[in-house]
DNA sequence: TGCAGATTTTGATATCGATCAAGGTTATGA
DNA sequence: TCATAACCTTGATCGATATCAAAATCTGCA
């Protein structure tokens, strides 16, 4: 059981389906920014028909040749970064209107894994185009930076919680954020389909899968929230966020 | 005692200060790029003449307004982010050559103190003018993603160092990547000062002092290194490097 | 529908790094 | 040069989280 998001896809025919990428999924990459009817068409022209992956599939993956940029019509991923010794850190998770692949700008090779974690659907970006597009307009290359320097403050947000923060501390700030997240998207903040597993989540936050089913349960005994294997429901939010302020050590 | 760069820094008139901002010190920003000599002089009108920076000032604070982005002239710096309950997470150390402040683009204000660890030089780049510059000269464009999407990957080598690694592990990776870059700018990769304290090492690690001291004690004891308090001597660069590969887990 | 594999929960124990404490060293500034 | 503060080291102990283990539950596929 899925809640259905309060933005309704409709039509996947090619038409609206451009006039919705730009329009309405994603948000993140293009509603911030003030574009006229005629820019607004060149950036179309660019963007490609948005592409079905499956749940589980790869989005792309590490050492591919980088050609564009992914905007998530519609979906869940997580990006994750192998070591050379075989350990997985998941960078992120991303959800419907984010941009993903930027990392691979740096060395035109795609330095994380990106997989859907349920039915999604992308817009690609070819970045070349892109690039060329924004020096022609203002706007979209400054929105073009300021997505890369807020992926910069996110990642520093996700240092600060693994260098500093208690086990439960960061379950508490990861459902707060989860929440938010989902809540600016127009589905419900107080009760999510969790779309990873608790490994995927460990990875995430630096903790063990078992550590991360301990918390849950502990929070839920406390009645902070309710969970039922992936169904969260946070029954209090403010005390999650006590939770997280508290820690000072 | 401090080593001197094999790179000269001579003169500080403007002419010269100017030709040697592009030419040499700001290599990250400047060398990667193939410039016409007018494009040069172009960025050159742009680029402010070096500030000094003494150690322990903030060449930026959380929460100022973001109008520039700093090229580190000659120097060092730490970046570090503070949590609203009062925790300090070092999010980086920069040196010679890097840019700082591109955290702050997202939001138009600095979202990390800078703080220089001793005493430095910088170059300020105005963003705007930056952004208007890059728009005539692709390269330059390309150039400045290229750097931010560094940064990004840099982080996300971070996050799994601190979801994935033990407190060895760190240090050693912390000490073999600050002899690469110490490297790259012509001083010994074998031999150097550690600008920084335990405990901002342990801040960017996630790490205790005393864990960070007792490493290095231990290192030392195993012949891995020479430590006299913040001066470094790797001894034996191979086993820090396995026993980073060696933590599987 | 039922089965096999994946995922999750919970318990018992071990371990790494934090914490507390004290003494030593180095840097700074009068 | 000395006094003081900052920084570093080392030891002893504690606690949070990892690890190991087993059972329960869920999911997807045949």
């Amino acid at each position: 059981m899925t809640t259905t998001p309060h933005i309704p896809v409709r039509d996947l025919s090619l038409k609206h389906l451009r006039q919705s990428c730009v329009n309405c999924s994603l948000r993140e990459l293009c509603l911030p920014i003030g574009l006229s009817a005629e820019e607004m068409r060149e950036l179309d022209t660019l963007i490609t028909q948005a592409k079905p992956i499956k749940r589980g599939e790869a989005l792309y993956r590490a050492g591919e040749p980088f050609r564009s940029l992914f905007a998530i019509r519609l979906g869940f991923f997580k990006a994750s970064v192998i070591s050379e010794d075989g350990r997985e850190q998941v960078t992120g998770f991303h959800m419907t209107g984010e941009l993903m692949g930027m990392d691979a700008v740096s060395s035109d090779l795609h330095t994380c894994d990106a997989i859907a974690l349920e039915d999604s659907e992308v817009c690609e970006l070819p970045f070349t185009d892109m690039e060329e597009l924004s020096r022609r307009i203002p706007i979209l290359q400054h929105h073009f930076y300021k997505l890369m320097s807020r992926e910069i403050v996110r990642d520093h947000g996700v240092m600060l919680l693994l260098g500093n923060m208690k086990a439960e501390e960061r379950i508490a700030a990861f459902l707060l954020n989860l929440s938010q997240r989902f809540a600016i998207r127009g589905y419900s903040a107080s009760s999510f389909h969790l779309r990873m597993t608790r490994e995927e989540i460990g990875s995430y936050l630096g903790l063990k899968l078992e550590t991360v089913s301990r918390s849950l349960s502990k929070f839920q005994e406390n009645g902070l929230i309710k969970v039922q294997n992936r169904l969260i429901e946070i029954i209090n939010p403010d005390a999650l966020k006590q939770l997280i302020n508290n820690c000072q050590q």
